[in-house]
DNA sequence: TGCAAATAATTTGTATGCAAATTAATATAA
DNA sequence: TTATATTAATTTGCATACAAATTATTTGCA
């Protein structure tokens, strides 16, 4: 038999684990200069916008699964990027906090997402954003 | 300083690392009936289109990390599901080939697609052509 | 022919992703 | 008020992803 609905070429799940993978890799050099992992970047933009939130809704909205986020807090608390304190209100939660060097890092930071831009000549604009818009139809329907 | 190029919501990356393992994550219930993890599963759908190739070979049609690969295989050839055997001309190479129960697994495994298509209403069949595209020339840029 | 370079796999060390179990603290209902 | 349920984090065990180092072979060139 060939079932057809089998071939690699036309898993969509394939396509998304290539593509992650490369795009993640694609970050290792410019990251590793600023001495973060990728999981570890997303934690600090989700921290350059918005500061002091407790490790629920970061892990909400970076999408890190929470087992793995106390480990990634503990490196970046390791390398004074940011404190996590208790909140004294309801002591089961722990809020995350920029240090000065964390939130010194932006600047450099800046320059990374046109370095990756750069790496996709054959993408236009409008390309990009109707790859993004079907990447959230796609996420939305799996939640 | 905002930075709007540093916003998560920006950040394709981001989308691609949300999809990426939510896709795989909704793969997890029914490969469990199967006893595979979504890697083994790529390894099966290679060997199911092509049987008996290289380990080189399998590493480049399902993109998965080569050392990574040497440690799936070896739970594979535990679960009897494939052979690992060298190759006589070329001592370094082996070949890696279904094993009888290997091959019966396709038929189950036919069902998958169907069932994971279904979490996805919000896709139109042109939508979903059109993402497997844009994802393509995204990987195609990243080799 | 002989040795350096290249190739195919494996191994090693680090960092997740994930499910499930656990711990600590708070909220809630009888 | 008190036992139960819920919530926030952490811990645990397993399975990769990845880079770099290593091993075993084979190639290729002087």
């Amino acid at each position: 038999m060939s079932y057809k609905q089998l071939k690699l070429e036309n898993q969509l799940c394939h396509r998304l684990y290539m593509a992650s993978n490369s795009i993640i890799r694609a970050y290792r050099e410019p990251l590793s200069q600023l001495n973060l992992t990728y999981p570890q970047y997303l934690v600090m933009l989700a921290l350059w916008e918005t500061d002091h939130v407790t490790i629920a809704e970061l892990t909400q909205k970076t999408s890190i699964d929470s087992g793995a986020m106390t480990q990634i807090l503990k490196k970046m608390a390791e390398k004074e990027l940011l404190l996590v304190i208790k909140d004294k209100d309801d002591r089961r939660k722990r809020f995350v906090m920029l240090s000065r060097s964390g939130k010194e890092m932006q600047e450099e930071a800046s320059q990374i997402p046109e370095k990756i831009k750069c790496q996709f000549p054959s993408i236009s604009p409008e390309q990009f954003t109707t790859l993004m818009s079907l990447l959230d139809l796609t996420i939305n329907d799996l939640r």
